[in-house]
RNA sequence: CGGGACGUAGCGCAGUCCGGUAGCGCACUGCAAUGGGGUUGCAGGGGUCGCGGGUUCAAAUCCCGCCGUCCCGACCA
């Protein structure tokens, strides 16, 4: 195990906490290449719940999964301008095979748009190939210069969708369905929850018409880019030559849409929720929803309560419920409490001879409260609810300290200053659309305009005028520190 | 790539100034007791002191070179 002091607090050392918490918790650890990342099977466990649960919902989309090669020509990138601008400097690039020169170098794809459109231009021949909906799950490199763990890692797993479609308004409005599918999986499973919008052009994706994200905030008040979602018009498909014939019989290009979350989520979880004990999963991700302890004294009392523990656990099974018993011996129970803290685990089972007597288990929560006696009768159908509770809180209060940490229209160009730079998260206010004075405040402040927020975020009363210039406003946007 | 710090057991460190048997805490292993919130006791295992060279009877320690890591700045899911 890992040593067992406590976290340094978050608010001592956010960054340090957060760095204790995955290396205790065991959910990652450095590799010995240079920021890259091994994720540890606490870690795992999470990212394959989020999968799960976000392929089932882009099947239930229509959209199939497939796999495209790990290794792209470099010339592929280099087809769409923008593209191999915003890609290029951070590339991996493999220069030799087989011991040889290669003719081509290939590139480590970065993302891969560039293959999977050269591919759909083989595909695709009439209209009736459209839509073609397809979705995978890969790794991905980009040598970055600063990493941390899961939020930037040299590389990373995630999704990429990736959509061709007839018509513009066809791929508007499936970048934005996945927008809100994403917005739903933040909220519903992980308890996080985000701001949609668009995003300013100097944050769009390299390549893309639109880029759309989810920003969430975090307990240090920075923003977090946790999904995105591209309309890439007909840029790729103009590159990659993606024609189909139309209906009326004509050759037109087809329009894209690309959009991806990464194991980045799993960093978001974690400063989302977590508090100084350590993680705090939500339980509909996590790997054990409830941990049973059992207590005991002599051997004759542990295989009693062994026997106890084993027929919870079927009868939290038979209810859907994530089931592990810890029966490790040599170590006393309140060491495998705060061992199951550390790593999150929603709830925790102690079960000793007074409770089997009883016919109860004593119930702890990971978000607090008193520990509290269930009677054993109905347990399976009783924690399916507390599970739908927790969920339930845990988002509330995430909710709750988002819009504590946010700030609507601040009166004074310095008001906006004075917030950013005391620590404040989301700061709301108006701006000319100038990308000049986008990039002044970036310099200034160290925010940036995470979002323009999406109808039902917007102040009831949009601001008249850019907090910075006093010019017109042309929208309301979100600025913030972000990671 | 620029500025700063640091490399000694799995982790955190002391020892380096002033050369002389490689140490401490935690973790780990075994045994026993303990067991409803981080358990004690006893006994153990584990080190090319980042790497290479030099000085010296003798180098973790002094000198030279290299490598690596971390923090701060320019780029980013």
């Amino acid at each position: 195990m890992a040593d067992n002091k406590a976290l340094t607090p978050r608010a001592t050392d956010f960054s340090a906490w957060y760095n204790e918490l995955i290396m205790k918790a065991q959910l990652a650890d450095y590799s010995p290449v240079r920021g890259c990342m091994v994720i540890r099977p606490n870690g795992y466990a999470i990212w394959e719940q989020m999968q799960a649960a976000l392929d089932r919902m882009f099947k239930d989309t229509g959209h199939q999964n497939a796999y495209f090669p790990l290794f792209i020509p470099q010339s592929f990138l280099a087809r769409e301008a923008e593209h191999v601008e915003g890609f290029a400097p951070e590339t991996a690039v493999v220069t030799h095979g087989g011991g040889k020169l290669l003719d081509e170098p290939l590139v480590v794809r970065p993302t891969s748009e560039t293959i999977i459109y050269a591919m759909y231009a083989k595909w695709i021949q009439s209209y009736r190939d459209l839509p073609l909906l397809i979705n995978q799950w890969a790794n991905v490199v980009r040598w970055e210069l600063r990493t941390r763990l899961f939020l930037r890692t040299t590389e990373f797993l995630w999704q990429e969708g990736h959509t061709a479609h007839a018509t513009e308004a066809e791929a508007e409005a499936e970048t934005l369905m996945i927008l809100g599918l994403y917005r739903n999986f933040m909220e519903q499973w992980m308890a996080m929850p985000v701001l949609t919008g668009r995003k300013t052009n100097s944050e769009r994706f390299a390549g893309a018409l639109r880029t759309y994200s989810c920003e969430a905030l975090m307990q240090d008040n920075k923003a977090l880019q946790a999904g995105t979602s591209h309309n890439l018009g007909q840029n790729f498909a103009r590159a990659f030559e993606v024609r189909y014939q139309s209906q009326e019989g004509k050759e037109e290009y087809v329009w894209n849409t690309s959009w991806g979350v990464s194991t980045r989520l799993v960093g978001g979880l974690i400063m989302t929720h977590g508090d100084d004990t350590g993680l705090i999963c939500p339980p509909r991700l996590a790997q054990y929803q409830v941990v049973i302890v059992p207590i005991y004294k002599a051997d004759a009392e542990r295989a009693a309560m062994l026997e106890a523990a084993d027929k919870v656990k079927a009868e939290l099974q038979t209810a859907g419920i994530r089931v592990h018993i810890d029966g490790r011996e040599g170590i006393k129970p309140g060491a495998k409490y705060y061992e199951w803290e550390t790593r999150g685990v929603p709830f925790r089972f102690e079960l000793g001879p007074r409770d089997v007597a009883g016919g109860t288990v004593m119930l702890a929560r990971r978000t607090g409260g008193a520990k509290e006696p269930l009677s054993l009768e109905g347990i399976g159908p009783r924690m399916v609810q507390e599970v739908g509770r927790m969920q339930h809180d845990l988002l509330n209060a995430a909710t709750l300290r988002r819009e504590h940490n946010s700030f609507r229209h601040p009166e004074t160009k310095q008001a906006f200053i004075d917030y950013l730079e005391g620590g404040g998260g989301f700061v709301y206010a108006g701006w000319c659309g100038d990308p000049a004075v986008e990039a002044e405040i970036k310099e200034q402040t160290k925010a940036t305009i995470r979002v323009i927020p999406d109808a039902e975020f917007r102040s009831s009363e949009a601001p008249a005028k850019c907090i910075w210039t006093g010019r017109p406003a042309v929208a309301e946007v979100v600025w913030a520190r972000a990671y």
